[in-house]
DNA sequence: CTGGAATTCAAACACAGGTTTGAAAATCGG
DNA sequence: CCGATTTTCAAACCTGTGTTTGAATTCCAG
């Protein structure tokens, strides 16, 4: 990290990260990066291959932000009953609510995605969502432990969906007339909630 | 209308309108608006005087059409009581909720400036909206007559943003978990809901 | 030290996209 | 029909932007 190296790419994921936050990844052009992170042009290039591979760098940091929790509990889940896990999973899938400022801006990275998906961003996704994807498919073959692969996968989308609405919106939410400002306790509510609707909902689902 | 240049202006319009609700304003290029629209690449600056003033024009049309009905029944609207006023402008503000595929374009275009607002719609809704807020503003005044003019301002966005969470998230909002599915009943509903937040709220607010 | 590798740099390249141009074609009142 | 006006057209222009280049500099193991 020391490195003289690494602190060029650092400057320039940081400054990225902010750009792509605010203004998307077309409304950010190569030279507001170099300039704002103080290298030079071809920096970009050097380290990243390209504008594309700087924003799939700053995608796969702030998609596994928000999923390496999940992940790392993964383990201690299985001892867990069925309904308890599906609770702690969707618990930690709201925890980036009451987060830090970076997840406020890979929330809009997240955002601007969702109005129309760059190819970066579809790819990344496709390769890098597997094991995430797994954790909840294999929470939901705990309901469904029937279903075909198809099904799975249908549900398990719909089931991180259930949460995504609630991290997507948050901003808004926020406003009246919700007024849904999401601290601890709030989250634990909205965690009851959210677990019932799923648990009525995969039951019938199968 | 059938004026030759009428027809291109059209074409025009109609390719425009399609393409900067899929692809943002950003993402559209003139050179695949006149390849849509198959008309010369020249031709969108002879008659709109530019890209921004095409933007302009596709974004006036979106606008008073979300505005248009709310504004022909300003009349009879003083008839009523402020109660039934309310619920009046409440309804018609949800109107579009339940209309043709225009209005989807035209939520999906304002999607894009509510991530990232051009100057383009900056400077539009800066003049065009008077005459809306206006007639927010006189709602506004019958429950808070003693109010001064920076309140009723204040107010009036509130109100107005009631409504547009909702036309703004239909398309999440009609998937689960909350499947509001906005038929003419829901919207009657709807309408009565926020109707009585607005009441309670603009009673205290004075 | 020192020599090869890694990194930085300024400049240039290539291309996409918005706009301009000036001529050609179409339109339309008289 | 005619002449003036409006409209269309292909081509060029110009700027912004992603990338490449090759030399200069810095780093670091031996």
């Amino acid at each position: 990290m020391t490195r003289p190296s690494e602190v060029t790419r650092d400057r320039i994921t940081k400054a990225a990260e902010r750009l792509f936050a605010e203004r998307g990844y077309d409304g950010t052009s190569v030279r507001a990066i170099v300039a704002k992170a103080r290298v030079n042009q071809a920096a970009i290039n050097y380290h990243f291959d390209g504008k594309d591979g700087l924003y799939r760098e700053v995608l796969r940091v702030a998609f596994r932000a928000m999923t390496e929790d999940q992940l790392a509990h993964a383990e201690e889940t299985k001892a867990m009953s069925r309904e308890e896990a599906l609770r702690a999973f969707i618990r930690r899938q709201l925890h980036p609510l009451m987060g830090r400022d970076e997840y406020s801006r890979y929330m809009r990275i997240f955002n601007w995605e969702a109005v129309r998906p760059t190819p970066v961003f579809r790819a990344l996704v496709s390769e890098e969502a597997a094991p995430f994807m797994g954790l909840a498919a294999d929470l939901v073959r705990r309901f469904l432990p029937a279903a075909d692969p198809r099904t799975v996968t249908v549900a398990s989308i719909w089931l991180i969906g259930q949460c995504s609405v609630f991290l997507r919106n948050r901003e808004q939410l926020a406003q009246p007339p919700i007024g849904l400002v999401l601290d601890d306790t709030a989250v634990e509510w909205l965690t009851g909630l959210i677990g019932n609707w799923l648990v009525g909902g995969l039951g019938r689902l199968a």
